[in-house]
DNA sequence: GGTACATATCCGGTAAACAGGATATCATCG
DNA sequence: CGATGATATCCTGTTTACCGGATATGTACC
């Protein structure tokens, strides 16, 4: 129905969905959580955060739907509900490499570039 | 060498790729762009965004790599310079459209959601 | 050179996202 | 029930991205 253009009310979300992607940290999780199912344990211990810090990201990327989480006893399990989202990362590593040089230069978004 | 797994530097410049598409404007211009080259103008049109504001948002897109621009007499073309990227575009759609719904909800990033 | 048009940049102000740390919940074990 | 370990939420400050509007640059035409 919409295969190459957005329908318009989808930019929002789609927008959202790339913002949500947009943190380093949440990537890295992400990244992580596609090699299988982790405690929120193994994820600071993996990324060197805190662990309020890596909480939060983790709520959110749990209240967007990114992930979904299982107690095992005193632990939480967070793995992917996105099954796409791995192949996804990868297809988006391949086309950002023409530019990845210039976008860890460009340490900013909005003006003051440079 | 990096299949799956982002090499640590590269996180980095991936979040920023992430970054520069979650904007719900520039998601829609390149989403244009995609369709071939277009005048500023025309983007200005396109989006019913101020002239300023599409202005900035292309020096951003081109500073990063996305676009490249040429003359045209006293008008300008944007094009796509990442080749990939409409079909990236594509497929994160697809990815995502399990959770379009929630990503429409979920007004803010942060906590304070709901 | 001056004027009109297209585009780019600068300058506020505002709000959202992120960080750090303190504290609250929840589950297990003794 | 109290204590401990694992995770979640709250509070506050700071930075950063975004916006609206004013202004600057740059090009063509007269």
């Amino acid at each position: 129905m919409y295969p190459a253009t957005l329908a318009p009310t989808n930019v929002a979300a789609a927008a959202r969905f790339f913002r949500v992607l947009g943190d380093p940290t949440r990537l890295r999780i992400l990244e992580l959580l596609g090699d299988g199912p982790r405690t929120v344990g193994e994820l600071i211990e993996a990324t060197h955060q805190s662990q309020p810090r890596v909480s939060t990201h983790l709520a959110c990327l749990r209240h967007c739907g990114f992930v979904e989480t299982e107690r095992r006893g005193k632990q939480v399990m967070y793995s992917l509900t996105l099954a796409s989202l791995d192949a996804l990362l990868d297809r988006a590593v391949t086309a950002m490499s023409p530019i990845a040089g210039r976008l860890e230069t460009c340490s900013r978004i909005g003006p003051d570039w440079m």
